[in-house]
RNA sequence: GGGGGCGUAGCUCAGUCGGUAGAGCAUCGGCCUUUUAAGCCGCUGGUCACAGGUUCAAGUCCUGUCGCCCCUACCA
């Protein structure tokens, strides 16, 4: 017995036995339960010794047998909730009536179990059961006992899986929530408020990406899944709130890489009376109190380096990375296209401002490891962005990098509806998409007056990424994009 | 889009020069009341991703398809 529909068989021959023992297999509502880490609270503080059974500290806990170890009427099992693992014991002598039932168990099974707190004689902790409760029957086999899951496909098509089969994953996502909620709660902090906006919209704007499209049967109308909420979000700045974030899911219909998935998570928020000075303070802030929750530190591995988040964060303008590294001044079009030509990057075709960029990601990226500002940007990459005072070519605009990899996105905004509408109608040569779409209400909300603020867009699952030291995105998300198979395979 | 790699039992993996499809764990049957991936004895279990081709003979070589991973490009 041993193909999958084998192994399958015999699992639902014993739920039938549980039955005609008259015991559900699938449990139901099951009260007062401890956690395994709870347990272990308590028993830290009983004084235990190796063969110790204090009859006096009873615990009830529930959870998967994640191991058995049978010894003929005495089994041991080891329980896994969501909080760790702790060990079972049952003896037919204790629980008696159960004990053909216990024989029907496997692993992967749910349980629960009242006993008395002990220690072994080899010192593990153990709950001495004298109850047993059939919570769930697994009628899959679970995959490897000491692997895990290991295969990469079936981890992602079937997180679930490797969630209980691999604690550390598990552990990611449980920092992922840490993380996010201290985004939350330092923006609170700061009286934003948390709000949400469209992400079914009916012109898409605020970033340059293509979007997936789809319909709206009863109004009979295109819409697109968001790729940026900003345009949403500077319209209440017009009615008021002068302090907005969204936690954003984003749809972008592009590649797909370690860095990219395309569905992902942003916080975006905006600042009335900032600017994008503000905002790095805003970046800073929120890591800081992300890593003091997660602990471990400001200094922090990634891969193969070390990561330093003390603040403050270096701050170097955009031209002069661009001169120490590439050797051109951004306002020099020839120089930088003599160096693109060096490159050999084909920009017959771009518009000086994109050439620039090109030469900018080639040149200066892969010098950004530790936490950095780069601000100041071509004014015509921003169409969203306020023109610096003293230098029309120049957008109050910054990106965060850390490890070579974009974090984050900040303007001072513009908020002059001529320049705005003006900005939209320009198409810029060689950048195949464009943020800037026209989007006439969005104008008119600007013409009703904007303060003037700061907006920053930070990319959660590239936090998330760099703070839990993942090297891919996926291994941050839940379940990433993989391409559909019919259910009856894998 | 371009390049490279991978796909063998439920899981983790071997498989040499092209010559009978293998191991551990799990499962199944025995023994076992202090184990720690329990142990011991015994037995099962395969569309070698899929479809073709070369060959006396293909898991192995060739072509195509599907899926996944990495690099690269685009992007955030």
């Amino acid at each position: 017995m041993s193909t999958e529909e084998q192994l399958k068989d015999e699992r639902r021959g014993k739920a039938g036995k549980m039955r005609d023992l008259g015991i559900d297999p699938y449990g139901g509502r099951y009260e007062n339960i401890l956690s395994t880490a709870a347990v272990r609270e308590r028993a830290d503080g009983l004084d235990l010794t190796a063969g110790d059974i204090r009859t006096d500290e009873r615990a009830r806990v529930a959870g998967r047998i994640v191991l058995q170890r049978v010894m003929g009427n005495l089994v041991f099992l080891t329980i896994r909730d969501g909080s760790g693992d702790l060990q079972f014991a049952l003896s037919k002598k204790n629980v008696r009536d159960d004990w053909p039932a216990i024989k029907l168990l496997d692993l992967g099974d749910h349980i629960g179990c009242d006993g008395s707190l002990g220690m072994t004689k080899t010192g593990e902790l153990t709950l001495w059961a004298d109850t047993f409760t059939m919570l769930s029957k697994a009628i899959h086999p679970p995959p490897s006992k000491w692997h895990g899951l290991s295969d990469v496909e079936l981890r992602y098509r079937h997180r679930y899986v490797d969630l209980f089969a691999n604690p550390p994953v598990r552990d990611v996502f449980r920092q992922r929530s840490l993380i996010i909620q201290a985004v939350r709660d330092y923006l609170i902090g700061c009286d934003y408020i948390e709000v949400e906006t469209p992400a079914l919209q009916p012109i898409y704007g605020g970033a340059a990406a293509k979007p997936f499209t789809t319909h709206h049967n009863a109004l009979d109308i295109k819409l697109y899944m968001r790729i940026s909420p900003e345009l949403y979000l500077k319209r209440l700045l017009v009615g008021g709130m002068e302090r907005v974030f969204e936690v954003s899911r984003n749809f972008r219909n592009e590649g797909i890489s370690t860095k990219h998935n395309p569905e992902f998570t942003m916080v975006e928020l905006y600042e009335a009376y900032g600017d994008y000075n503000v905002m790095m303070e805003r970046v800073e802030g929120m890591t800081s109190l992300a890593i003091e929750r997660l602990g471990g530190g400001f200094k922090r591995p990634y891969g193969e380096v070390e990561i330093d988040y003390s603040v403050p964060w270096r701050r170097c303008k955009y031209g002069d990375l661009l001169l120490e590294h590439a050797g051109v001044s951004m306002s020099d079009a020839q120089a930088v296209r003599k160096k693109a030509d060096e490159l050999g990057i084909d920009h017959t075709k771009m518009a000086d401002a994109v050439v620039v960029n090109v030469v900018f990601e080639q040149t200066v990226e892969d010098h950004l490891v530790q936490p950095t500002f780069v601000y100041d940007y071509p004014a015509a990459l921003c169409p969203l962005t306020r023109r610096h005072p003293e230098d029309e070519n120049i957008a109050l605009r910054f990106e965060v990098y850390v490890n070579r990899m974009e974090l984050g996105n900040a303007y001072t905004e513009l908020n002059d509806p001529a320049v705005q509408e003006a900005n939209f109608r320009e198409q810029l040569a060689g950048e195949g998409d464009t943020m800037a779409i026209m989007d006439e209400d969005f104008v008119l909300a600007l013409e009703y007056g904007m303060p003037p603020a700061g907006g920053l867009g930070v990319g959660l699952d590239r936090l998330v990424m760099l703070l839990t030291n993942s090297q891919s995105i996926r291994d941050v998300i839940l379940f990433p994009l993989q391409r559909a198979r019919r259910a009856t395979e894998v």
